[in-house]
RNA sequence: GGAGUUGGCCAGGCAAUCGCGCCAGACAGUCUUGGAUUGUCUGGGGAGGAAAGUCCGGGCUCCAUAGGACAGAGUGCCAGGUAACGCCUGGGGGGCGUGAGCCUACGGCUAGUGCCACAGAAAAUAUACCGCCUGCCGAUUCGUCGACAGGUAAGGGUGAAAUGGUGCGGUAAGAGCGCACCGCGUGUCUGGUAACAGGCACGGCAGGGUAAACCCCACUCGGAGCAAGACCAAAUAGGGGAACAUAAUGCGUGGUCCGCGCUGUUCCCGGGUAGGUUGCUUGAGGUAUGCGGCGACGUAUGACCCAGAUGAAUGAUUGCCCCGGCUCUUUUUGAGCUACGACAGAACCCGGCUUAUCGGCCAACUCCCACU
């Protein structure tokens, strides 16, 4: 069984490992989320998020979006590797629980072949 | 039964599956021992009444500091509680409410300065618009009228506010001019720790409001904050020391050489950024019982350990019940449908205040109605 955000190895840890996100990236994005990510040399993903307090202004709320992130990025089993950045969107705030899920779902897969291609 | 006041409590519940970080133990792997680290399993515990705003007060840490004064900031009826407070408790004054109760920035403008729109004669070193009254002169239709000189502030009018209020006496008309009661001030006595309350005597009245206006008086206050502070410590640049090379080249000191310094290589040392570790949760701790106190609270004894994340754990899904909403049903009953189920997420820790908040429970008390 495949474990969620082990510790420290499957999180993107400081400024450094950020920016190298930012700056050579593949990108989804929607109206709930933008994704970016960028293939690294380990051997499992890595995941980050960006939650701003201007685009979600409750802690409450952005809580509650970075637990289905992680939720959803450990159901999603991916066994490349590659570094992914999550950020919230326009609507994060807003939307459900399903809908949040079925969002981050769809982009797990696009970026999947995104990264293949590249 | 209805309406209300005060205080306290809860913050949907249960089950299943998947998942997160923390602590303890066991086993296994790796590293040189201590031990560190990784994985698996078992067990334990894992958000709030406001965790929030960061508005006060402390603890803790570092820096500063002979002592005092000024400046600045804050507090402002009295007593008590407390580590401390701008908080809490009890009491007093004032205001509101039929009442239970609630509100109260509640020291001083009989120190100084400033401000007070409009209206009004006058808004403060005052003095008088209309009036009222007396004297005298003139006019007269004998009712009064006008001018001048004076006495007044009772009445009118303005205003939020006009040099105490009401009544009686008094007077030409009036006036604390005199008296009674009320208000105010001073003195004194009684009760109370005190704020204050009450009594008695005296004074005829100090002289508008405003101090969250400057100010005066009394009391309090050093600064910065866990991104505090302590420790470990890459890379890069630079500093200090030692050894070697001065073989080759160059620069400075020199007319030239040696030497010395710059320079090259290696090692060591100290400071220190990224990053990491620590601070980090046992504490002015809650809790039960007894005792003291009207109470805030204090105290003794017993058992208890109750979140510690750090790009930031405490969650998701499903089912049932509860609650809410909507629809159907004649109302009750019943049936069906429905959903981010109030406000909201710890970040060094406490004590408060303030703000946000679906709904529910308990206790005490008040008013109204009905019944006996």
């Amino acid at each position: 069984m495949q474990r969620a955000c082990l510790s420290k190895h499957d999180k993107l840890l400081n400024a450094a490992e950020f920016n190298r996100v930012f700056d050579k990236s593949v990108r989804s994005s929607d109206q709930y989320f933008t994704i970016l990510a960028s293939p690294n040399d380990l051997e499992h993903p890595r995941l980050g998020m960006a939650i701003s307090k201007r685009r979600v202004k409750l802690a409450v709320v952005r809580n509650r979006i970075k637990r289905i992130i992680r939720e959803s990025f450990r159901l999603s089993q991916q066994n490349d590797s590659a570094d992914y950045v999550v950020m919230a969107g326009k609507l994060g705030a807003r939307g459900t629980n399903q809908q949040l899920r079925e969002s981050l779902e769809k982009h797990w897969g696009l970026l999947k072949k995104k990264c293949a291609k590249s």
